[in-house]
DNA sequence: AATATCCGTATTTTT
DNA sequence: TACGGATATT
């Protein structure tokens, strides 16, 4: 019998389920799923009739109940397709998945449902998206795609009128999408969130409607249409019945981060049986900027009356300090519900608080105890150091390369986003949906001597963006549109290698295309980038991905709606059985947990995030937000704070701040060993003399500064 | 019409 | 820094 180690349920690598699910199934064992259950997990694995609400704390079982009731499920002989997982990240899919299968002996537990909102919108809207007028080759826009079409048809509308300060691109993609997200009046959501903006509503709402009118006319869809869609699918009279009929099980799991649209989905979808399953927890709720309300979670009985609700307590993650802390940190909150997580893991080590005399001493505080740590027997995938913002861990990521000390950064800067790696998706995705004017502009512009103006002039040539009937690709491929001499050889090549890839036959793969691809860039590349070379090897990286889908279409998918987790720099993912330290951000690190987590940074203006307070829910949010980050930590929990803050407002300037801690530690402090350290950090000094500890030049400069903030 | 250059300013979390 | 926008140059 397999026994799934921990490892496989904290670990953060995405090739571990393979392993498991093919051996696990083979087990010969009684099926375990009911095995090691407490008495009100129990009852929700084996709940039938009415939707059921699992309200879960922190580490209470909450992913084990869900499995097991999936596995149950499928024990009852519940047919393993007609099943829907809904998750909030490809990754927990994964692990759901994996877990089902260990807990039934079913061979087909891999043939659930499982994926993100996002994801099964996807899937659902390529089979039946004809009947609400899809195209079935759309292409999906990630934000900076988003980003660039509201540049573009920005750039369109302002033009009519005086050209008055208007908001930028990005700032109209996030209005835009907290419309669509929260389902409320625009003018509501620029005086709840953009009030500086308000006076540009009756622009705004043109610039929404070319951009909706042109995401048609080249067949994309963004993210918001994803859900959009599929709830417009469900309530279509065409489509609908069918869809209602799709799956008999519905299970959604972080409820309490969904948006109103999402609720919609699941609601309707699941009607008229209702048999649907949510689970969430609403002290964790930390996706309100992206127009999630916990409403969903706490007003569950206006959808459903009947609703069955459970609700776990105990929590089998954490030692009895860690959660004092937590329960602490959370009666802070004037919004949370009371909530008073208990366990029975008496552990005697308390958190530990580091006030760090600088960024340096963290960084130096950090990994002499990551690497105590490793002596006494935490491996290294048992430890994890959380941040709030991608870029705090920075200095830490020197000191750590310095040290030799291995690690896996989540959250933050996508490997999606490099101008390289979008070069060749555009071309990829030219391929797969000749109308997609997104990527065209991005492949034309790349060009020698062709700007915004000539590539206007070819897009209009081959009838792109225009809604023309036919195939742009075709005739940008028959060639009869003239472009400026500078760029003649490389728009032959262009012309080449697309058309290779066009009539290259069933045994020309997506890798293959790539590679054929690849010519075009070798031949831009050097003119775009000063490290060419460097990015033609990330290309071959991305060739070698594309290889493990089935096809185009699903290749560029899973790159929108599951990118990379990391930057793909060289050195190329960490092999399986290596050792290595996780870096997370806090958003990145929910539901995962491992033996020691360390917080750094815990300084206020970071936790909180100074940037959340304009939010009415903003305070509230970041508490939850370091609530999720301590009840990470099963044994060991450290937060630590650097009492000089570098100002980093411009790159040279080199100011410094007295830091203080952070106001959600300061009242519960008497939960934590403090401890200081020197401002020499131990190990530091022979390696990087320039991170000694500050001269009375600085403190006395700095003392000076906050006065004057 | 494209590109080079300079200036000012932003600053987070992710499907 | 790094990126967008405006202005100057090719």
């Amino acid at each position: 019998m397999l026994r799934l180690p921990v490892r496989a349920v904290a670990g953060a690598s995405t090739t571990i389920e393979h392993v498991f699910v093919s051996e696990s199934s083979t087990s010969a064992e009684v099926s375990p799923t009911l095995e090691g259950l407490n008495p009100r997990q129990r009852a929700a694995v084996e709940h039938t009739g009415s939707p059921l609400v699992i309200v879960a704390g922190a580490g209470t079982g909450k992913t084990r109940t869900l499995a097991a009731r999936v596995a149950h499920m499928l024990d009852q002989g519940v047919d393993p397709e007609r099943i829907l997982l809904l998750t909030f990240s490809r990754r927990a899919a994964r692990e759901m998945i994996v877990r089902v299968g260990a807990a039934t002996d079913r061979r087909d537990a891999s043939r659930v449902w499982g994926g993100t909102f996002h994801a099964i919108g996807n899937r659902l809207l390529r089979v039946h998206g004809e009947l609400v007028g899809l195209s079935p080759s759309f292409t999906v826009l990630d934000q900076g795609d988003a980003r660039d079409l509201f540049a573009l048809v920005r750039s369109e509308c302002v033009n009519g009128m005086g050209a008055r300060r208007f908001p930028r691109a990005d700032t109209i993609a996030t209005i835009y999408s907290r419309l669509v997200n929260a389902q409320i009046s625009l003018d509501d959501v620029l005086a709840d969130h953009f009030p500086w903006c308000a006076e540009h509503a009756d622009a705004l709402k043109d610039v929404f409607r070319a951009y909706t009118a042109r995401k048609r006319t080249v067949h994309v869809l963004d993210y918001d249409d994803l859900l959009l869609f599929w709830r417009a699918l469900i309530r279509s009279p065409e489509a609908g019945p069918r869809l209602r009929k799709r799956f008999d099980h519905v299970l959604v799991d972080e409820y309490q981060d969904t948006n109103r649209v999402q609720a919609d989905i699941v609601a309707e979808l699941v009607e008229p049986e209702r048999h649907v399953t949510v689970v969430g927890d609403d002290a964790q709720a930390i996706y309100g900027f992206r127009a999630a309300t916990v409403d969903n979670l706490r007003n569950i009985s206006n959808t459903w009356p009947d609703a069955t609700i459970v609700t776990l307590d105990q929590n089998y993650r954490s030692t009895t300090p860690i959660l004092s802390a937590a329960n602490d940190l959370l009666r802070l909150s004037p919004k949370a519900l009371p909530k008073e997580l208990w366990s029975e893991r008496h552990g005697s080590t308390v958190p530990m608080l580091v006030a760090c005399a600088d960024e340096g001493a963290q960084s130096g505080w950090v990994a002499d105890r990551v690497l105590a740590m490793r002596e006494q027997g935490v491996d290294l995938r048992d430890q994890a150091i959380l941040f709030r913002t991608s870029h705090h861990s920075d200095h830490l990521e020197l000191e750590l390369t310095r040290r030799d000390i291995p690690y896996v950064k989540f959250g933050g800067l996508k490997f999606l986003e490099a101008a390289h790696v979008k070069d060749l998706i555009g071309l990829l995705r030219i391929l797969e949906n000749p109308h997609d004017e997104i990527a065209w502009s991005r492949v034309l512009g790349s060009l020698e001597g062709v700007g915004p103006a000539t590539t206007r002039r070819v897009l209009d040539g081959v009838g792109v963006g225009s809604g023309q009937p036919g195939d742009p690709l075709a005739r940008f491929l028959a060639g009869d549109v003239k472009l400026p001499g500078g760029a003649e050889t490389d728009v032959a090549l262009l012309r080449d290698v697309l058309g290779d890839c066009v009539g290259g036959g069933p045994d020309f793969g997506v890798r293959a295309q790539i590679e054929r691809l690849r010519s075009f860039c070798e031949a831009v590349f050097p003119r775009r980038y000063s490290n060419s070379d460097a990015r033609l090897a990330d290309l071959d990286q991305l060739a070698v991905t594309a290889g493990g889908h089935p096809g185009r279409e699903q290749f560029l998918t899973s790159l929108v709606l599951d990118p990379p987790e990391r930057t793909g720099d060289f050195a190329g993912p960490p092999h399986l059985d290596d050792e290595y330290l996780t870096l997370s951000t806090i958003h990145s690190a929910k539901g995962l947990e491992w033996r020691a987590v360390t917080v750094i940074h815990a300084a206020d203006g970071n936790i909180p995030s100074d940037m959340a307070l304009n939010e009415p829910d903003g305070l509230d949010e970041e508490l939850r937000l370091l609530y999720v980050a301590l009840t990470r930590a099963k044994d060991y929990a450290h937060v630590t704070w650097p009492l000089r803050f570098h100002v980093r407002r411009f790159a040279r300037d080199d100011r410094h701040l007295y830091a203080q801690l952070s106001r959600f530690i300061e009242p519960i402090r008497k939960r934590f060993d403090e401890i200081a350290t020197q401002s020499e950090p131990i190990g530091m000094v022979e390696h990087a003399p320039q991170l000694a500890g500050p001269t009375l030049t600085d403190e006395v400069d700095s003392l000076l500064d906050g006065l004057l903030s």
